[in-house]
DNA sequence: AATGAATGAGGGTTCATTCAT
DNA sequence: CATGAATGAACCCTCATTCAT
């Protein structure tokens, strides 16, 4: 820690972290294009331009840049959503929901292979690991949740299983997703909006279903 | 032709189709529990307690047995599927939505473990045999487009992107299907309810959100 | 034994031996074709138009139908090679020696398939059978070898080392005979003659070529 | 290019050399004892002391190393056939042919394994590489031919088909080879006379046969 | 720190042989 | 006798990981 080593660990460093930087880059899109199992570090080493060896001094192994590569990317998008504000003087609970919308579906359009793999991986016992990404569903499912909980009491939300109702909707989003990176022009705006309109008003015309339903 | 030989013949095919079964339904469980790359032809043929030989008597290889498994469910969910019929003297249409419902949700959940493999299946480029998995969710997902199309020309349906919404519908389903078949003991019918409850109508309760979304 | 059975038991024994033989057939072509790794009792099988268990019925295993195959064919090829007879009343050893050549090519040009897998056997350890082909081929270069000493010491063979000698020719028939096997419509007569004239005269021009060979 | 990473690279450049050298060794002689397709990798592995997959970081695969191992030893023989210069001023076509006799001889007795392997490739449809060992007998057979067709024109041959002699006459020198494989001691000078002395003159005595052969 | 040659467990597949019907 | 479904040893090859340099 003597001060004279500083400019040089900060070098090293910094170089550590831009070689660790360029391994994930290569194995997100190697992961994307391949899938976890198809994927070998020799695509992702090639990729990176670095040798074997290297690649085991910054992880510890594929399932390790996996994770590391996973945790990032669903940090980034995590990121964009923020719960919403249902208090006194909070703005209307649909413009901050349209807004993280846009945001996720903004960073989703520019991360098309990852969110690919993201889709992939839902409930994917393939994968050894499962457990960050559905802490991440977890995560969101919850935040849907709580929001349906708390729009229930309002009388925002008409009466329903906020569990079920909250998987229902982040299906509805992956669906969206998975139809997204695969639409090049698609106009994030309009998109918002049919989303929440899906959501809140359903495609039904009022009055020409019977009540059943 | 000869019906004197019919009897033996007959024993023996269906000796044939029920070993066949038994190794699809093998294949089934071991895909389902391990991903098709973690799934190695030992786990099927230690299930279905067979030769290793035996089984290469049944299939061409571990591809072959995944095409016949998900060919054969995919039918027998298809079958359950009806395009609903909005002729003059057809019964309501939320009521045939709702037995197609009905009849999917029944069959998904005494089928947990294809259900969880179809659900991670969607576009996975994992596994070599997406085109039978697409070419089954761009099937549904045109039903659900062309019934929109439909309702829309009859003003049933409010205006909307065809293609955008049945990506979105299909999602929804699917959301809910991951979650049913980690809920043991789910009320089919009051899930129906709310799946068509929250197409057609949504989840918010109508006057109290600003009319933008 | 009874004089009853008799009948019944001569028909038993010859459709025995025709079976036997149609499998020999098969095998025979299929190891031509394919060599002996490669065929497979698939092959035989499928070729003799019979069940696989039926094949063990008559040959204890791949190694044995190759084993009766080859000492069939090879006895038939051995019965066309006679002694050179030396005696004082015996026809001219050269015109004895022909026939023996005539009746070897003509019988090698009516087995092109087996001449060739025979050809392919020589020295080789991939077979697990050398001991059969082994003993033929040296049993026939004991036959030339010792009518090499006999003309040897009648002064009609200019001095030299019999055992080589005797390699050497056995050589050349099957250099001729592979020749042969890919030359449709050779003549026979003409071929003896070049053998017998090769092997006796060589192919010099005598007085052309100095001494020291 | 520079100086100063010559010495490492140069190193890691033999070893590898040798390491490659080592496989074919082994490879050379588990093909030869075994055969081609009784030889598996784990023989060639075992004799080369190395791991499985050590040895797929040289050769692509069996094949591979069967066709790499065929063509190194193929080129060396090669290299001591020498055709015969007919020139006005060249040494007596005689002499150069035992010139290459001797070169050939000798090799062949300094690598046994190898042509035993050699002599059991002729014609041989179980080897996926006929190919190589095929091209090469048809690239002997056409040099014996060529030089006959020269003697011919020059009056040093008697007329003869020389596409059937140059078959006999490889043959003569194959049947040679198999007697040398299995002679420990043999006199390569001596075996060269005779292989001479049989080609040009034959066994016979002249006079003591009728012309009719 | 970086390299890349070496490792070997593990996977899919083939095919000669057996045996119950 | 004949059948053909069943068996399992053996084979070739891949690839994540290690380690000497």
């Amino acid at each position: 820690m003597s001060a004279e080593e500083t400019p040089e660990a900060d070098r090293a460093a910094r170089m550590r972290e831009q070689r660790r930087a360029a391994i994930i880059a290569a194995a997100r899109q190697t992961f994307a294009e391949r899938g976890y199992h198809n994927a070998s570090i020799n695509d992702v080493i090639e990729r990176a331009k670095i040798a074997r060896g290297t690649f085991y001094l910054y992880f510890e192994g594929k399932r390790a840049v996996f994770e590391s590569l996973l945790a990032e990317s669903l940090a980034e998008l995590r990121a964009r959503i923020r719960r919403i504000d249902l208090g006194p003087d909070a703005r209307p609970p649909e413009a901050q929901l349209r807004e993280s919308l846009v945001r996720v579906l903004g960073h989703v359009l520019e991360n098309r292979d990852f969110t690919r793999l993201l889709l992939t991986l839902w409930l994917n016992p393939d994968v050894e690991v499962a457990d960050t990404v559905d802490a991440f569903y977890d995560h969101v499912t919850a935040l849907i949740a709580a929001s349906l909980g708390h729009g229930l009491r309002l009388g925002l939300v008409r009466p329903c299983d906020p569990q079920l109702v909250a998987a229902a909707l982040l299906g509805t989003i992956r669906g969206i997703l998975g139809y997204l990176i695969e639409t090049p022009d698609a106009d994030i705006e309009r998109v918002a909006d049919e989303i929440i309109g899906l959501s809140l008003r359903g495609i039904g015309v009022p009055g020409r279903w019977t009540a059943s339903g």
